[in-house]
DNA sequence: AATATCGGCGC
DNA sequence: GCGCCGATATT
């Protein structure tokens, strides 16, 4: 068979590194017929979207996924390059962006691995609901710096103007720029159901080690 | 033995 | 008709 390169694209519903192949029968009864392969990163063959769905687990919805076309099947997908991870939620009626969904770690690997965090010592936790309190999830510090470079935009593809930094808000945290920290106000807005206060510890102890002093909870400023 | 390819069952 | 996976061919 053919050594040199093979047919194989990358797979833009899948996370990078995922392979899609199409292969044509060319003998036999079923001539002419295709059949689609996947590889994941790690170079394992799959050929059914059960089998791949068996390893890949809960770490992808795979109820839009086509595995012949291998694309995502809705009515109208959106082909703009700046929305291929947001997913839609069937379920729930709701968009989901991949960077959002904070505890799975982002990688190539199919397999979900743990993700390193950070329990919020009792003494600096924001005062919240007991009742909310209990559900709360735990977040990677600084997190939102994955959504620099992002941008909304309209139906038109034409891009949002991002709106300014109030006065007397400052941003903490290594190379924090203000148009991140608009985007992690954003977001807390958007996910938390509770108050939104920023930082509480001291200006100093934040500077001197964030991965101790911060709280993950709020947004990086004060 | 491992992999590529086609057959064909079952939904 | 087609997805899926067993059966068979190929290396």
């Amino acid at each position: 068979m053919d050594k040199s390169k093979k047919m194989v694209e990358d797979c833009s519903a899948l996370p990078t590194g995922w392979k899609r192949e199409e292969v044509i029968r060319k003998s036999g009864l079923s001539a002419g017929k295709s059949d689609v392969y996947y590889y994941s990163p790690c170079g394992k063959k799959f050929r059914s979207k059960p089998q791949l769905a068996r390893f890949i687990g809960d770490a992808v919805d795979l109820t839009s996924f086509d595995f012949r076309t291998g694309k995502l099947l809705s009515s109208g997908v959106r082909k703009s390059k700046r929305l291929k991870n947001i997913h839609y939620d069937y379920n729930k009626g709701t968009r989901h962006d991949a960077s959002l969904v904070l505890p799975i770690r982002q990688t190539a690997s199919i397999f979900k691995q743990p993700v390193t965090l950070r329990t919020n010592h009792g003494a600096n936790r924001i005062k919240a609901d007991p009742k909310q309190d209990t559900k709360e999830t735990p977040k990677q510090l600084f997190w939102e710096k994955r959504l620099n470079g992002l941008y909304a935009c309209d139906i038109t593809d034409d891009m949002l103007q991002s709106i300014d930094l109030p006065d007397g808000l400052s941003s903490i945290g290594p190379n924090l720029t203000d148009e991140n920290l608009i985007q992690s106000l954003a977001a807390a807005l958007h996910l938390c159901n509770y108050p939104i206060a920023g930082q509480t510890g001291s200006q100093s102890q934040l500077e001197r080690n964030a991965g101790v002093y911060m709280n993950a909870d709020q947004p990086p400023c004060m």
